[in-house]
DNA sequence: GTGGATGCAAAGAATTTGCAACCAA
DNA sequence: TTGGTTGCAAATTCTTTGCATCCAC
């Protein structure tokens, strides 16, 4: 697991690669996304830098360049509003999302390589996939 | 594979079932979920019927109704708009959906099942799951 | 007849776009 | 200096809600 700082230090990188600007909001964007722990609302992620410090506009602007660049995954939840997670590289995984509280926590290993192939023999090419499990959590029930 | 005069007539049965009223609207919303082979957001589905002929919140309306029954299953998609189609309670399976043409196909067999039995080892209980792939077809290349 | 269903209008939530002012390189 | 970024306002898109009218049972 990358500590924390050095994926602060790591997207900060890749911004200037890109020939991105580093600006104040993004260094404070970044840092929520590199501290939390579970996907974040684009709403959620601004409460969360001051609602008076930065614009929720920039915030989703960021966001969407964060994540043509790899820094950032988006989430597509049942209830239709997106959720943004730091892109950890190292390997991949899912979510649970309890349905009530909405609390997502992570799950280890992924089975859907199969189906990828399946869509690639199709001619389907650049293909990902978006999976999410959605329950009650114990605290909700 | 259930025959489309069937699976109309078997939705039919489980809005009769569920104390729901045979309507209009409802029977041509249904006609169109059973005709199509590919999920479809409501607008379209609104199209479809002829965008004179009902009002599009009816469809929003019951197409809400239908999926809360159990006849339609709802699709987030990456876009964040909502796809609808018919609950195939045969089997489950998935979609590759074309990232530039929207077009979706399904995809057979589905290895989920593990992730979810994770799922209810942390105490979740209701547990279902989203599960699209995204591509770029090989009409859009 | 009556309560559920519909249509129209209007509200709501999430996200995007336009544009002038601003500041990182 | 200057083109990428930001903030504010306004527009868009998708979906939901309120309410009077209507019709399936």
């Amino acid at each position: 697991m990358t500590e924390p700082e050095n994926k602060f230090e790591e997207a900060l990188s890749s911004l200037k690669r890109e020939r991105y600007r580093v600006t104040g909001p993004r260094k404070a964007l970044l840092k929520q996304l590199v501290d939390s722990d579970k996907p974040l609302a684009a709403e959620e992620l601004h409460a969360r830098l001051g609602p008076d410090t930065h614009d929720l506009v920039t915030v989703y602007r960021n966001l969407e360049t964060f994540e043509s660049i790899g820094i950032v995954i988006r989430i597509a939840t049942e209830s239709g509003k997106s959720l943004y997670e730091l892109n950890a590289e190292e390997h991949h995984y899912h979510h649970i999302i309890c349905r009530k509280c909405h609390r997502a926590e992570k799950l280890e290993h992924c089975e859907v390589e199969k189906l990828e192939q399946l869509a690639a023999k199709l001619g389907f090419t650049e293909v990902k996939h978006v999976l999410e499990l959605y329950g009650v959590c114990e605290a909700c029930r």
